[in-house]
DNA sequence: GTTCTAGAAC
DNA sequence: GTTCTAGAAC
């Protein structure tokens, strides 16, 4: 876990008995005339925590002595609880080896390279008097020049956490700063830090680095998403960040004897009208909501398809569906209408429909004179007993979806494997919970219904795909008797019902509640949010988070399916990351043009509350009143918070992320800037409007974005 | 995620 | 008494 946070206990300033001592070896690396002896001497005056300084120019009572003297002494002061600065040139691996050996497992080794130009350490060393080593004046100049071509610069491989380069005295001054403010109990994040490397990603210019990679160019070419409308099917890489796990952009279906394209393998949801029978759901309200929920997941389907169905010819609620979808647009060959019977629809209408949605009771029972008895005639005692298995009871808005035993029925006449059975909110004041016209939230239950109803239909189209070492998914979809239904696999909860809050992540199954599902919305229909929506392309959308934690706070939320939170990012995420990371620098700079006082942090939550991976472009000032408790604060201001870069870092050396935790929430509320220990909110808040302490830590980790350059 | 509010802390 | 936190409900 890499952060800006140097304190990972809850501790004020200083420490307290008991706490952990962090114990550090810090090896300083350079030339003579570098100033690793000024170093060590400013961490020394201005550090609350004891530190011994090793140094080989002095270490014979004052005159120069041995490499093993040197090793002794620091292993004494680590026995003693000490932290010890390692004062020697250290210029080449061998040299630096036995140092690293010192010390526990806990002891934290740190590198710090003061790798200035050879002409100042000439300059400076030859200048000096009264040096311990008695190395000034013109033989100085002999052993840099004799030294330098020597120097090998220090990797994380030898043995260190850390190491931080500095190439000019305004860097070393910012070392001596951060090693001086380091208390007892502190450590520092893990890593390189400040190298002036392309192939390192902590890096001035880091921007640039990420524009030379091609963001599209690792990505497949995948077939054009019909599913996408308007501006966002503009370009033919729309789907290159967007064709991921969970997204069935095009499903090459064929038959296993001809190879040609046959319907009839092609998933599809058959459903009726939710609510609008014996429920008696108003029609205008209920169909507005279908359209708007079928042209919401008619996306995410590839080429499975939806289906409405009514026995009607007549049918008031299929007609104004048909009018409403057709006025949207949506694509018909992938969403229609159908007059039938739902229960026959192979037989009678030449329609195969694998998945059909019943609209049923609480008790998810046989029963009524609509289709949910006729669906629980069609399918069997079978569906009945697998039904039971799964769900004892359904609440108005969730639906369970039952895999059909091959033994039904229905399976083999109509070939249908999979009912989601669903449950509507009910406005029929002779029915059991009656909302009495309360169509705000009948409105809220419905959407949630068709919503649970079409999430469950996209899980099991996943369930059904193949997919081929491209990842595309290649397989036809063949409903075969002995295949092993992996409907069993939908997110169902402990109870078995499944609703369009609980997404698969991994082998887990992760709930994401109501309220948490704004940003996932926003990203998948943005077109309606464009009164929150700054910008939109293929793949991000941004937008100002409703409840800024600071001055400024943006969100730039990827478009992806199947990308949650970085639970779900893998490496094959990396350009889709760059692309975030891209547009939040863009917007971070665009403000800062407006008010150069901004600061500004990238970065992602460790476990976001709200679904669907979002990167936050957030002011570093803190001021806004919806900063309220001590969750807000320290979910930016914690390894809970992690920096895009590192993250785009992590996965690329790594191939996987070190994600925080809630732990992080039990700390104590530390100022960032001067990291003070405050009691409570209000008067962390207060302290924020006067602590005026540079954001040392992050200008050193390269993660901060202000006026004085992208990253300091 | 927010809002509301009981009750703990001051 | 007021301030603040934390848990429940949404």
């Amino acid at each position: 876990m890499e952060s800006m946070e140097i304190d990972r206990g809850n501790t004020p300033p200083g420490g307290e008995k008991g706490e952990e001592l962090k114990q550090i070896i810090l090896v300083l690396i350079g030339l003579p005339g570098s100033g690793k002896s000024t170093f060590c001497e400013e961490v020394a005056k201005v550090s609350s925590r004891p530190w011994t300084r090793v140094c080989q120019d002095a270490i014979k009572n004052g005159k120069s002595g041995t490499k093993i003297m040197c090793l002794s002494v620091a292993a004494a002061a680590l026995e003693d609880g000490k932290s010890v600065l390692i004062d020697r040139c250290n210029i080449d691996k061998e040299q630096r080896a036995d140092f690293l050996k010192l010390g526990s497992s806990e002891t934290e080794k740190h590198a710090v390279v003061l790798d200035l130009p050879n002409s100042l350490c000439i300059s400076r060393s030859v200048k000096r008097s009264g040096h311990e080593g008695k190395l000034q004046g013109g033989r100085a100049a002999q052993v840099v020049n004799h030294m330098a071509p020597k120097k090998e610069l220090p990797k994380l491989s030898e043995g260190f956490n850390r190491i931080m380069f500095c190439y000019n005295e305004k860097d070393v001054k910012e070392a001596i700063k951060l090693y001086g403010s380091l208390r007892l109990c502190d450590s520092l994040p893990s890593g390189c830090f400040g190298q002036k490397s392309l192939d390192s990603m902590v890096q001035v210019g880091i921007r640039s680095f990420f524009k030379k990679q091609d963001t599209s160019g690792n990505a497949k070419s995948v077939p054009e998403d019909s599913g996408n409308q308007g501006a966002e099917a503009g370009s033919h890489t729309a789907g290159d960040a967007l064709e991921k796990k969970g997204k069935f952009d095009k499903v090459v279906v064929t038959t296993s004897t001809s190879g040609s394209t046959a319907s009839c393998c092609i998933p599809t949801l058959a459903f009726p009208s939710i609510s609008t029978a014996d429920f008696q759901f108003d029609l205008e309200k209920a169909s507005d909501i279908i359209v708007e929920q079928v042209e919401e997941y008619i996306s995410r389907i590839g080429e499975a398809k939806l289906v409405m169905v009514d026995l009607s010819h007549g049918s008031k609620i299929l007609s104004l569906v048909k009018t409403k979808a057709a006025k949207k647009n949506i694509d018909s060959n992938k969403f229609s209408t159908f007059v039938g019977d739902i229960t026959q629809l192979r037989s009678g209408g030449g329609l195969s429909c694998n998945v059909i949605a019943n609209p049923t009771n609480r008790e998810i029972k046989p029963g009524g004179g609509g289709v949910n008895a006729a669906v629980f005639k069609a399918a069997g005692f079978e569906l009945e007993v697998a039904t039971k298995e799964r769900a004892e009871k359904l609440a108005a808005g969730e639906c369970v979806i039952v895999p059909l035993p091959s033994s039904s029925p229905w399976f083999g006449a109509e070939g249908v494997t999979h009912v989601i059975h669903v449950l509507g909110p009910n406005m029929n004041p002779k029915r059991p919970d009656c909302l009495k016209d309360d169509y705000t939230k009948g409105c809220k239950i419905l959407r949630e219904a068709y919503s649970s109803l079409f999430e469950g239909f996209v899980s099991i189209v996943k369930s059904y795909g193949n997919e081929d070492q491209n990842g595309k998914r290649t397989a036809p979809f063949v409903p075969e008797k002995n295949k092993k239904s992996k409907g069993s696999s939908s997110p169902l909860s402990k109870s078995g019902v499944n609703n369009q809050n609980q997404v698969e992540q991994g082998s887990t199954t992760k709930t994401w509640n109501p309220w948490a599902q704004a940003l996932h919305k926003i990203a998948m229909s943005p077109g309606n949010h464009k009164d929150v929506v700054l910008e939109v392309s293929d793949h991000v959308v941004v937008i100002k988070d409703s409840y800024p934690k600071a001055q400024q706070h943006l969100l730039v939320i990827a478009r992806c399916h199947g990308l949650d939170s970085l639970a779900d990012v893998s490496g094959e995420d990396i350009p889709l990351l760059k692309e975030m990371h891209d547009v939040g620098l863009k917007w971070a700079e665009k403000l800062i043009l407006k008010n150069k006082s901004l600061e500004f942090r990238l970065g992602y939550h460790s476990i976001p509350s709200m679904r669907q991976l979002h990167l936050h472009v957030i002011s570093q000032d803190f001021d806004s009143t919806h900063l309220k408790n001590k969750k807000h604060w320290l979910s930016f201001n914690t390894p809970f918070f992690l920096d895009s870069v590192n993250v785009i870092k992590q996965l690329e050396e790594d191939g996987e992320l070190r994600l925080g935790n809630e732990s992080f929430f039990d700390g104590v509320l530390r100022c960032h800037r001067c990291l003070s220990v405050n009691p409570n909110m209000p008067k962390l808040k207060n302290h924020l409007r006067s602590c005026k302490y540079p954001l040392a830590v992050l200008i050193q980790s390269g993660y901060l974005i202000s006026s004085e350059g992208k990253y300091r």
